[in-house]
DNA sequence: CTTAAGCGGAAGGTTGGCTTCCGGTTCTAT
DNA sequence: ATAGAACCGGAAGCCAACCTTCCGCTTAAG
């Protein structure tokens, strides 16, 4: 693979990226390709259809999440802090709808192998009475995809709020 | 006006508000039209535009919160028992993106008054002690709005765990 | 029974995005 | 330095979806 090609690709992921993130899955092929400052030539060669790029985008984002995951458990010894630290940077870096733009399409084995390890660090969490224990590891990519979906303000004055609730003690019936 | 004429306005009105909900403000006007089971010209009659028949759904789904507002207050004689009321019968009936593509749109007193009134509970309930008093009424509609974004599993799972989060006890900082 | 209000939906027009294709350009191996 | 393979840009053609208008037929209502 040449050189130039190679860096268009990069190019290319990287506008795709941002193009998604404000205008969802279905952004333009020629947004995408302007923004890469590349003729969409080079975009449909490189990616002959919009599933294929779709899906690089997506195996791209679940590594990065991955790699925040370890970072975030090698930074923090107590599990519930290390679950908390992941949701912030996930919510930070998630830019957009990217996350559920992609849920359907995600890499299926590494999007697994994320849930998996996420799952053991909840538990963790729960078990040491840290994380109130009735909302799931499913939930909380869940709760990562609506925050993806709301940039802008949502995130900066929710995300504390959420993670409050997620918090410690049980949930307790209060109306009735 | 004409007895079928009425009829078809608020059988339009209806197939409106689901479509808006399942496929946005620019749901196609011919989907409402088909749903409705009226012709697009009827619907072109009584709406002339778009822009028309979405403001006349933000009035209405104005309206409806506000009854449902004075229900809660009548109901509950604790002010933060009766925003939780509120905003769990909001999240509720507000089905679908209707908030939301109505947010620009939405009759501005009907809002206003709505949002002033909702204030006031919400005050209410920070004096009380029984609601934290870092979020606000701006904050909440904020809410309601991205609840109303996400129908499905996210109300139903996340609801409690955001009003708990919102409940008494001042924020604290957990991280450093 | 009359008639004005109302109705349906085909047709025409516009917009916006998808893909292809090919003449020109740039790497890179020798 | 240079040949030639790989690569590039973007104009052009195609298509699908939607908007809106229009008019002959239907029906409520007095």
């Amino acid at each position: 693979m040449r050189a130039d090609a190679r860096r268009n690709r990069d190019r290319i992921l990287e506008a795709a990226r941002d193009a998604v993130a404000e205008r969802g899955a279905d952004a333009p092929m020629e947004l995408i390709a302007r923004r890469a400052g590349v003729g969409v030539g080079t975009l449909y060669r490189r990616f002959p259809d919009r599933g294929t790029l779709l899906a690089a985008l997506a195996e791209q984002y679940v590594h990065e999440l991955m790699d925040a995951l370890d970072r975030a458990v090698a930074a923090e010894p107590d599990a519930w802090a290390a679950v908390r630290a992941f949701v912030v940077y996930s919510v930070e870096k998630g830019r957009g709808a990217i996350a559920a733009a992609l849920a359907g399409t995600s890499a299926p084995q590494a999007r697994q192998t994320l849930v998996q390890r996420l799952d053991e660090l909840v538990r963790q969490a729960q078990a040491d009475g840290a994380m109130r224990s009735d909302v799931g590891t499913g939930d909380l990519m869940e709760l990562l995809n609506v925050f993806a979906c709301h940039p802008g303000v949502i995130p900066e004055r929710f995300l504390p709020l959420v993670l409050d609730g997620l918090d410690r003690r049980q949930p307790r019936r209060r109306n009735k």
